[in-house]
RNA sequence: GGCGGUAUAGUCUAGUCCGGCCUAGGACGUGUGGUUCUCAGCCAUGAAACCCGGGUUCGAAUCCCGGUACCGCCA
């Protein structure tokens, strides 16, 4: 049989990486095998929900290349049917209706923690009289469902046997007073009606497990095979959340992290194909994913090597597609109309260094634009190396009576002039590179004169000779 | 608090099922050296881990027992 997963997020205005790496495994268990990956809305809470929070979910989806065979699904477009579930339960005993409004809840279960008991639901509407039950009829009802006594366990596919005593269990609820259903209702209907086949989820879903085990059997459905993977964490080790920084899968987008590299690099996490491989294309990943290799402990999300990753992923690209990508992400309308030419030269040269796209608009700005500063501590180190002025100057003079201005005859004009300076070339170099860039480091110098062309390259020179004779 | 889960370097992991090939392998990060005009890169090289305590065994990261720590769920 064909498996069938699903990605089940509720729309909280954004994809968590989580989801995201929850949505990787089961999309990668499903291609390998041929079978069916569901996008399914768990949008129950309408308060919070809302379809620009669903749109999101399904951009960042889709800009990880996990496409989905069915769906979306709502589960907001479903309410009736959770009520009819939830009164078969009734009707088979399985479940009993509840009239305990929140605010009682809540006190006793505070009264039930300042005596050192149990915290679980004491059951009172279960133990309600018919004369009772008539009194609370006209008060809002919730459903909860009846824990039976014994054993519950279930084989897990990394976990092996988890099991758990329903003593530890409390009678939770399945549809809640406002006719909505609790979380464990819609996932065991939902996931029973797609025929979803494997349900692939984070270990905080573990011990909900558990009760969606008791709902299965109470309807007398098959439950799925269950794999709970181990989850992220923040740097902290803790459960990762936005105050260890960028958890949006958009945010890594707009950081300019590609999609690949993202996808690649949160396979890795609790997953390895058992060899030393780390850099692996969308079809090696599918190929290699098994779930039996995942790993059991949770995982920090390390962002240096996903820069690594991301920087491996760039230089692959050829310099058109990472211009396209740079452009896109861009929203700079004047780096739009510069010639392509021009582009293509500058993300050749710069492409080696760059580990986010974002990376080329930090790295670029002099080849737009005059540098107005330069760096102090390379006006220390090379603006005041002796002659100075006049070694820029003969520079300046040479460079002008170049015919061909490329990389081969610049860097013959420097180096002979440096030898007919007896000095050596580097005490041009970088006073030239600062003159030109306003920097001390950056891509080679020749190439940098070269793309920079020699009217710019003459007027920064000048305006150096400026700077300098101020210096004095 | 109860319950569930997990434990190999700073981080991601291989090895654990079936004890010896492990003086524990790879990657990120980090130290040093080399290359180049600098930075990045690249190449070379180094430091860095089996949670702790018992046991079984000729031999344990691997098996058994007991702790501890961390994570998660109930919230």
């Amino acid at each position: 049989m064909k498996p069938v997963t699903r990605i089940a997020p509720s729309p909280t205005g954004f994809l968590h990486v989580g989801t995201a790496h929850t949505a990787l495994y089961n999309w990668l268990f499903a291609r390998k095998h041929g079978g069916k990956f569901i996008l399914r809305i768990e949008d129950t809470d309408i308060k919070r929900s809302d379809s620009a929070m669903s749109d999101v979910i399904i951009e960042s989806l889709k800009w990880l290349g996990l496409e989905w065979d069915e769906g979306p699904y709502f589960q907001s477009d479903k309410f009736p049917v959770y009520k009819k579930y939830a009164k078969e339960l009734l009707q088979n005993k399985s479940a009993y209706y509840c009239y305990c409004t929140p605010k009682e809840l809540e006190e006793r279960k505070k009264e039930a923690i300042s005596q050192k008991k149990t915290r679980k639901y004491d059951r009172k509407c279960f133990n309600l009289s018919d004369a009772e039950k008539k009194r609370f009829e006209n008060r809002p009802k919730a459903i909860r469902f009846f824990i039976p006594d014994g054993k519950v366990s279930f084989e897990d596919g990394l976990h092996n046997k988890v099991e758990r005593d329903s003593q530890d269990i409390e009678d939770f609820v399945i549809l809640k007073s406002d006719g909505t259903p609790s979380y464990n209702l819609a996932c065991v209907v939902d996931d029973h009606e797609l025929g979803i086949t494997n349900v692939i989820r984070g270990e905080d879903h573990l011990v909900n497990t558990f009760k969606q085990i008791l709902l299965y059997k109470a309807f007398g459905w098959k439950p799925p095979e269950f794999v709970h993977h181990p989850m992220i964490l923040g740097t902290d080790r803790s459960k990762l959340s936005k105050r260890h920084g960028a958890v949006s899968v958009l945010d890594y987008k707009k950081q300019g992290i590609l999609p690949e590299a993202l996808v690649n690099f949160l396979a890795l996490l609790g997953w390895s194909p058992g060899d030393d491989r780390e850099i692996m294309s969308r079809e090696e990943l599918i190929d290699l994913f098994s779930l039996d290799r995942l790993s059991l402990t949770a995982s920090v999300f390390d962002i240096k090597k996903l820069e690594w990753m991301n920087g491996e992923y760039i230089k692959k690209l050829s310099d058109e597609e990472l211009l396209d990508r740079i452009l896109a992400l861009t929203v700079n309308c004047q780096l739009l109309t510069v010639n392509k030419e021009y582009m293509l030269k500058i993300v050749n040269i710069l492409k080696p260094r760059m580990q986010r796209l974002t990376d080329f608009g930090k790295f670029s700005g002099y080849f737009f634009e005059d540098p107005t500063q330069y760096e102090s501590e390379g006006v220390d180190k090379y603006f005041k190396l002796p002659e100075v002025q006049r070694r820029l100057t003969l520079v300046k003079d040479r460079f002008s009576e170049l015919k061909e201005f490329n990389v081969e005859a610049i860097e013959s004009a420097i180096r002979e002039l440096a030898s007919e300076l007896g000095i050596k070339a580097a005490l041009l170099i970088h006073p030239i590179r600062l003159a030109l860039t306003g920097k001390t480091g950056g891509p080679s110098l020749f190439h940098i004169v070269e793309i920079l062309g020699k009217e710019a390259v003459i007027r920064r020179l000048k305006k150096a000779l400026l700077f300098l004779k101020e210096l004095k």
